[in-house]
RNA sequence: CGGGAAAUAGCACAACUUGGUAGUGCACUUGGUUUGGGACCAAGGGGUUGCAGGUUCAAAUCCUGUUUUCCCGACCA
């Protein structure tokens, strides 16, 4: 069938940047506003985020975190405190200067992050080792004067959560670091169908002011890295610069120790630009605002919008997030609709269903068409729903593992970033300088992380030559 | 922040070179016929041409500035 009077979207594989556009635009997941950088949330795209927020939340709290408010606004001073954290940030905060008319005597900046906030609150509160653990997180939206801008990738004010805790010890901190990576490795491998590598980032890539980062890395259909989630250890260094300290049990002072980690709504970017198509966006189940579209084929026949209508009442009780189509538009728009907004699945229901007392069923991963009788619709859904998200998941798992490629010295490595898609794992000496030379002569790959599963590939720095400390993923992310 | 391109109805574009009261398709509204992969007929509504200056009798059109978007680099979640 010709589709003519009808915008597609710019085919994925013709053009990357331009497909993604056009599904964040045609799917209405947001929209630009008169500043540069500051997005619009639809209520496609804010639906999304409110099912990431509630899921996420409650692994959160299953832990033992509180949620928390702190200001938008820090003052200069404060935000000086920390040297590492200033020269980090300060280059990419917003100020505000004016209070109405009156020149403020401090400048306040907008949070680009909170860690000086909560650092602020605990100095005044903590005081002794029962104080301790705080466990907080806040939801909230962060300005980062950013250069470049695209939609959930890159945007100067961006929702998200981050979380800050402090601790008596050490080691209890670090655990907290690796525990709450591990939340967020959960929760996008389970409910958003995003198979990751989990891993350390080296010190030019970690965050500033911490002692160590840890990252979930995610591979793109572009084959380009998003750093999906980050959590922080920030051992006493913040302690000290805000003086956080506690009297432990022989009534002598220590300094807290302290973690950070956070999750943004750059993960929508990466639902995107993993799961989705030439028709548009593919929605993990578990995650999507729509789990079905109920579509009846012939809107002039009373019995066939009655049955569709009480399908959805069904399913809705049932627990299943539906929606039905009764604009008057054909059947073909319809599909084409819900296959855009990705929609995992939907429920076609015509005439000749009636007479078999039956729908047809059709996934959007796959278009795969399954009848299914009318009485067993509650049970058979749900069934689909979980299937699709878990071959989602293993879809996309197979591409990240199909394009992560080895090399072993830095020839081999430049003529594969050239010619293909993906990740390159490598050995490193550990020097910042091999990472600048191959961030330079591959056109832009950085180290992605030190993956926590290891492996010795050889006994060389991929760069240098000189004796591998670890083994490296790299390549060019958003 | 450098290099390039663009901004005209909700969307895609035309009119700009050569200044003279903004037009087409889709979308939208109303009525009717349709509906198993982007239906059709008829009637209708919608614009101080991104914003601000300048040149001119006259500016969508020429000039300057500015904002936003897209692409390519440098910086970052």
């Amino acid at each position: 069938m010709e589709k003519k009077f009808v915008k597609a979207i710019t085919a994925r594989d013709v053009d990357f940047a331009k497909w993604y556009t056009d599904v964040v635009k045609e799917a209405e997941l947001c929209d630009y506003s008169g500043v540069k950088g500051f997005m619009v949330y639809q209520p496609n795209g804010y639906a999304i985020w409110e099912n990431i927020m509630n899921r996420l939340d409650k692994r959160f709290k299953d832990t033992g975190v509180s949620n928390v408010s702190l200001p938008l606004l820090i003052p200069e001073s404060l935000l000086q405190k920390e040297s590492e954290h200033v020269e980090g940030f300060a280059p990419e905060v917003a100020w505000v200067t004016h209070g109405g008319v009156e020149r403020l005597e401090e400048r306040l900046c907008v949070r680009p992050t909170s860690e000086v906030l909560f650092c602020d609150h605990w100095q005044k509160k903590i005081r002794s080792y029962r104080d301790l653990p705080k466990l907080y997180n806040q939801w909230c939206s962060v300005v980062r004067w950013e250069k470049t801008t695209r939609p959930f990738l890159r945007s100067r004010e961006f929702l998200w959560q981050e979380g800050h805790t402090i601790h008596a010890s050490k080691k209890e901190a670090m655990d907290r670091t690796l525990m709450m990576l591990d939340v967020y490795y959960d929760f996008v491998t389970e409910d958003l169908a995003i198979p990751l590598i989990k891993g350390r980032k080296t010190d030019s890539e970690k965050f500033a002011g911490a002692e160590a980062t840890y990252t979930i890395e995610a591979m793109m259909h572009d084959g380009k890295a998003l750093q999906s989630g980050t959590s922080h250890f920030f051992g006493d260094g913040f302690a000290k610069a805000f003086d956080v300290k506690f009297i432990n049990k022989n009534n002598e002072y220590e300094y807290v120790n302290q973690t950070s980690w956070g999750f943004s709504t750059r993960i929508i970017g990466a639902i995107i630009m993993v799961h989705g198509d030439d028709s548009g966006l593919v929605l993990p189940p578990r995650i999507a605002p729509v789990q079905t579209m109920v579509i009846p084929i012939s809107m002039n026949d009373e019995k066939v919008v009655n049955k569709a209508n009480e399908i959805l009442d069904r399913l809705n009780k049932a627990g299943i997030r539906a929606n039905i189509d009764l604009s008057d538009k054909s059947a073909g728009w319809k599909f084409n609709s819900q296959e855009l907004l990705g929609i995992p699945t939907r429920i076609e229901i015509g005439p000749k269903d009636l007479e078999n007392d039956k729908v047809v069923v059709v996934r959007r991963d796959t278009r795969e068409k399954v009848d299914v009788s009318l009485n067993d619709i509650e049970e058979k859904l749900p069934v689909i729903l979980e299937t699709m998200q878990k071959d989602m998941y293993n879809k996309a798992k197979k591409f990240l593992d199909s394009n992560i490629d080895v090399a072993t010295n830095m020839e081999e490595m430049v003529k594969k970033f050239n010619s293909k898609r993906g990740f390159i794992k490598a050995m490193w000496c550990g020097n910042e300088e091999c990472e600048d030379e191959i961030k330079f002569q591959t056109g832009g790959a950085s180290s992605r992380c030190i993956p926590f599963d290891e492996e010795h590939l050889s006994d060389k720095c991929v760069c240098c030559g000189k004796p591998a400390k670890h083994m490296v993923i790299f390549g060019k992310s958003y």
